[in-house]
DNA sequence: CATGTACTGT
């Protein structure tokens, strides 16, 4: 039909949500709504998935079409609205009522689209239930929707389910390598799928599961996971040899997996061999540039190159250079930046930045002002910034409003206890410093385990606080002995203020003694040759003696250590470290 | 129709 011809052509080049409402509009007016579904549903979908568009009124739309009318596509388009929306688990509703109306009968696109859903709102029940209904179908042969259902199952860390499909599927395509290759990577289980990846590149796949830049993409992100800039080089070589580096969104990932894996320079270089630069681009390097340090430098790349060249800044940006001079301790550039900006709202992780960067740098008052004057309810880790800062500057008032905060949210987490203890211990506040240690014993109190590992030959190590599971603990724990008494002679002081304040001094040092960073460094300093470079991952931040620490084996040892905690890089050579002690 | 890069704080 020739008339239908150019409302198609005419709903493809509708950029406004006024331009929906008026096709809208058409379709009812000429009875089009009703009659043609291929235009309802084209209609239907645009408004549900452009960013112009509007999921509230696609629906309204949905529901408002005949149910005489209505077939499986009209209900395809409004489950698939709902699961790539903010709540995706609507979805899941939806479709328990179309299988109740039924007819019309669900597909396979309706079933990847529920899938969909269920990816996204980590539902591991209904990927199950989805799973079998597919069987029951007939659709267990259909690449698309298998794909689907094992990204679904890798999203609901349920990582030997997706193997399992995967291994049994009798056809693959390179969306399925890919998406178990992401969904290992996500579990987290890098390492298997950098395992993944090398066999990957190592058989010879026939064409539909020959890797891409997605899976270039999805390996460079298990190697930054990873911190192992070893693989990344290896994932950079094959791209180069297969000419999927020409790709900007794998330049993107190689310049935020070298930043990750501590080879600033290297990612640098990449960024700028992008002839055309996305925002992700630029939100890769400041962020690279942040992680090290060098908040001085990020500003200048978003002053000076990022602006001029008409690139508009989005949230991401912004945090991006709010922590970099967090990291730097540049108060007033932050500061400056934070109220600049116009083009995007902050959102309450920009207060958060600016939170952290006021109260590091002691200004707690205005730190205080600000979450007064945030147009957000403060969360829980908003108010253990406030905490942190109001112990690193002896603010006995901040602290305990801070943690009533953090208690009547339900918070529980041992740091919060230990933080409040530390501020009253530093005031000599026993009868306070034994009432929190009660109320930690009578609580059921969350702690993170911390851990580290490092890479030595290809191998991982990981180590928790005092662990002796290593085969070579003996020696890691002598080496680590010589070390303390060598930066002893240095003049180092264990500094054991990060302990909880219930124990005598001497378990103290040995309870900072064994954190699991040292385990990591000294068996650096054990199974690597002299004067190598010792690199550590650290799931939580460095503790203060550990830094201190660092900085002193670096010298006495002689080596280069860099560990990567949760935030950011320190670069520990000749005793000094790349974050001049500020973090 | 499926897979993917940038995201404050403990």
């Amino acid at each position: 039909m020739a008339a239908e011809a150019h409302l198609n052509w005419l709903l493809a080049r509708c950029t406004t949500f006024a331009h929906i409402k008026q096709f809208h509009a058409h379709l009812l007016t000429t009875g089009l709504f009703r009659r043609s579904a291929p235009l309802r549903i084209a209609l239907v979908e645009l408004c549900a998935l452009s960013p112009f568009g509007d999921l509230a009124h696609a629906l309204a739309a949905f529901r408002s079409t005949p149910h005489s009318a209505t077939t499986t596509n009209d209900w395809n388009a409004a489950i698939r609205g709902i699961a790539a929306g903010p709540d995706p688990s609507g979805a899941l509703g939806l479709f328990a009522r179309m299988l109740a109306l039924s007819p019309p009968r669900p597909d396979a696109l309706t079933l990847s689209f529920v899938v969909r859903a269920a990816a996204r709102s980590s539902a591991l029940p209904a990927t199950l239930q989805l799973h079998a209904l597919a069987l029951r179908l007939g659709l267990g042969a259909d690449v698309r929707l298998i794909t689907t259902l094992l990204d679904a199952y890798a999203k609901c860390s349920s990582p030997d389910s997706a193997l399992q499909l995967f291994d049994e599927m009798p056809l693959r395509d390179i969306a399925t390598w890919n998406a178990l290759l992401a969904g290992l990577a996500l579990c987290p289980h890098p390492h298997t799928a950098l395992t993944l990846f090398r066999r990957m590149i190592s058989s010879s796949l026939p064409d539909r599961e020959s890797p891409n830049e997605i899976t270039i993409i999805a390996a460079a992100s298990a190697c930054a996971q990873l911190c192992s800039a070893r693989d990344v080089d290896a994932v950079h070589d094959f791209a180069q040899q297969r000419g999927l580096d020409a790709d900007v969104r794998v330049r993107n990932a190689l310049v935020d997996a070298y930043a990750k894996c501590g080879a600033l320079d290297r990612a640098l270089h990449i960024f700028r061999s992008i002839p055309s630069k996305t925002l992700v681009s630029w939100n890769a390097a400041l962020m690279a540039l942040a992680m090290h340090g060098h908040g001085a430098l990020a500003l200048r790349l978003f002053e000076s190159e990022m602006l001029p060249s008409h690139i508009a800044p989005d949230a991401v940006t912004y945090l991006a250079i709010l922590c970099g001079c967090v990291h730097a301790g540049l108060v007033e550039d932050g500061l400056r930046v934070f109220r600049s900006m116009r083009d995007v709202r902050p959102t309450a992780k920009h207060y958060g930045a600016v939170v952290d960067l006021l109260g590091r740098a002691g200004r707690l008052a205005e730190a205080r002002a600000l979450v007064d004057a945030m147009p957000f309810a403060p969360d829980r880790v908003l108010w253990q910034t406030l905490l942190g800062a109001a112990r690193s500057h002896g603010d006995v008032a901040l602290a305990e409003h801070a943690a009533r905060q953090l208690a009547d949210m339900g918070s529980n987490a041992c740091g919060d206890y230990v933080l409040l203890s530390n501020v009253y211990a530093a005031k000599a506040r026993w009868n306070d410093v034994g009432r929190i240690r009660d109320a930690m014993q009578g609580n059921d109190v969350r702690k993170v385990p911390g851990f580290s590992y490092t890479e030595v030959g290809g191998e991982l190590h990981r180590f928790l606080n005092g662990d002796k599971e290593h085969e070579q603990w003996r020696e890691i724990y002598r080496t680590l002995e010589e070390a303390e008494a060598r930066i002893r002679a240095l003049g180092h002081v264990p500094e054991t203020e990060n302990v909880l304040h219930d124990i005598e001094e001497e378990d103290k040092e040995r309870a900072v003694y064994q954190h699991s960073e040292k385990l990591a460094m000294a068996f650096g300093l054990v199974a690597t040759p002299a004067g190598s470079p010792i690199q550590v991952v650290k799931n939580l931040r460095i503790c203060g003696d550990c830094h201190a620490v660092a900085k002193l084996i670096s010298r006495a040892y002689g080596r280069v250590i860099t560990v990567r905690d949760r935030a950011r890089f320190h670069r520990f050579e000749g005793g000094e470290c790349s974050c001049g002690d500020y973090w």
